[in-house]
DNA sequence: CGCATCGATGTAAGCGCTTACGAATAGAAC
DNA sequence: GTTCTATTCGTAAGCGCTTACATCGATGCG
């Protein structure tokens, strides 16, 4: 493969030209410009990058993580991310963390030794110490779907109490008083907030929170299920439910089902996320939209502005959810 | 952050030294092993990878395309990808191509500036001729999900005539006559081997294969819908459809309801690739299981082996699909 | 005791690029 | 034509590491 050198004997310029050109920085005649342009091309040149990088002390890759890479919802979050990072020619390395404080960790050492220009982070294992120590360090860290308040200005997000609040809210409107739960692990701030959301608007009914009528998750399809089965084994009755993800309402929906039940007639079922297969579901899930593509993208801008110093960009941190009417709730039978 | 520079000073031995415990290669007493060691672990030494790599002239990074990051199936590859990788400490860098030919030559390009050790590519766009070439340049390529019979010994891939032929099969098995089907995008040669299965299998219980129940989608969801809607419009009777994957059978399936139809009762329907939801489907769907994780995984050692020197392993090319019956399909009322 | 041998370690030359600095050239002003 | 300033371009010193080769001691043997 062709170097740098080769190209500037060929075109009869200096190393340092031929560098210029291709950087776009210093001056260079249009004219030698052009034979410096058409050495590369005879040659077939590509820069090594690796060489740039070790020179510039830039790696122009920034690393990614997230819990999983499979799931509808990370896929499109990293669709954002990479349609972003890779227009403006960085790229992007990704790595899973299993939301698992080891193998997180471990996964960010990686990135680090990777010398990534920055991070990207979809952690929820790590304590938030962990990432304020982090980000003192020599490499730039943006947060997502997490709250990390000494960093808050780091963080995109979106306003998960918000989305609780407001699936609820839609349930409480349809005359339902009576609403399990179905959360995500509580040791995870998304899932926390989605309930402290959920049980804030059901305050502002003035309805008292059941603790009989919630069940942890995991935001995994079987644990609907699970959630759907231990509700309806117990004695008290309830019309709705709303689940903390789109995954869960899945499960749910199918265990009802397969109780006999029928949504949203015996029961109505709010989901959360608006993942793309929760439109296929039956009934057509009902569901608070997260838009995962957009935060994406918000996050390689971020890094685009503060790292790359794309400053011409706008960077939103904070989305609000917004409820998505389809077919698997309805109003309580009088 | 601390060099091997430093390290080697701290330790009172030559750069070369520091660099052979490193790499564990050449041999060191374990005195001065140790000695670095300790060094190493004072400073918090971090080898630079991009300095690795340039000396070395490898990367450690291997390129990833796929048409898409979101959607079920992708991402269960990437995750079988890059756990096999990076439990060797590589890393992957992911491009997505969109299937579409200029995206992914541009994608592609720029994985080889990147300087990959090798690519693993899951492309339809791009010909033939142009991965022959590919993989006469100086980067190792693999083929995922697609046969080139130039480079047959670096395609990994599922059985899509196989998997085509025991969905239809399978239908013709349960008594089904009148058998609709709908396709990926016959420019993809999934999508035309899956549909050759189906009328290999047709041609087996000779059954004429009818072009009016037949519709070319996109395998997304609303691809399915459009199809199912198609085939009701026509006056020609059927009783089931095989869809060449999972979405577009969500798709088929939703239209069906809407215009009041059964399932299976009615019609039966049979997907392809057992991605997560599908058993989450109203009614859930019967389809084809695609082991995807297993066809990363594979691709990833692929790449240790022939790449990276790991002999130890052993790499499967070619998987078989086999059925998975839940159910969206029954058997024909007599 | 001298010499060949071999393993452990050091020396130094890159890998392909960026970039500070200075030289050279061209144009402007007089 | 001379001087001065801008601008273009070349020189060379790294970036942090790998690795071929040289060196040095220690060991074994005649």
């Amino acid at each position: 493969m062709a170097t740098i050198y080769e190209v500037s004997k060929r075109a009869g310029v200096s190393l340092a030209t031929v560098s210029r050109v291709l950087n776009n920085s210093g001056r260079v005649t249009e004219r030698t410009r052009q034979k410096v342009l058409a050495a590369m091309a005879e040659l077939d040149y590509r820069p090594n990058s690796i060489a740039q990088s070790l020179a510039s002390n830039r790696s122009n890759s920034v690393g990614i993580m997230v819990p999983e890479l499979h799931g509808p919802f990370f896929g499109t979050l990293i669709t954002g991310i990479e349609q972003v990072l890779r227009e403006a020619g960085k790229h992007t390395i990704v790595t899973v963390g299993h939301s698992n404080e080891a193998e997180e960790k471990d996964g960010i050492d990686f990135l680090v030794s990777r010398r990534c220009d920055a991070l990207i982070l979809h952690v929820d294992a790590v304590s938030d110490e962990f990432i304020v120590e982090l980000d003192d360090g020599p490499v730039p860290v943006v947060l997502v779907n997490r709250l990390v308040p000494q960093v808050e200005e780091k963080c995109i997000r979106l306003d998960n109490f918000h989305g609780g609040r407001i699936a609820t809210a839609y349930l409480l409107e349809l005359g339902h008083r009576d609403i399990a739960y179905i959360s995500g692990p509580l040791w995870k701030s998304d899932a926390r907030d989605r309930l402290a959301g959920h049980k804030q608007a059901l305050a502002d009914a003035g309805v008292e929170f059941d603790t009989r009528l919630f069940f942890e998750g995991d935001f995994q399809e079987p644990s609907g299920s699970d959630g759907m089965r231990r509700f309806l084994a117990l004695d008290v009755p309830f019309t709705a439910v709303v689940c903390a993800n789109d995954g869960m309402a899945a499960g749910a929906m199918r265990a009802a089902r397969e109780e006999g039940l029928q949504i949203p007639g015996d029961v109505s079922v709010v989901g959360f996320d608006n993942v793309t297969f929760s439109a296929y579901l039956y009934p057509n899930l009902s569901t608070i939209n997260y838009p995962a593509m957009q935060i994406g993208q918000m996050a390689g801008r971020w890094v685009l502005k503060q790292v790359y110093g794309r400053d011409d960009l706008e960077v939103q941190k904070l989305f609000e959810p917004t409820l998505i009417v389809r077919e698997s709730a309805r109003p309580l039978a009088p």
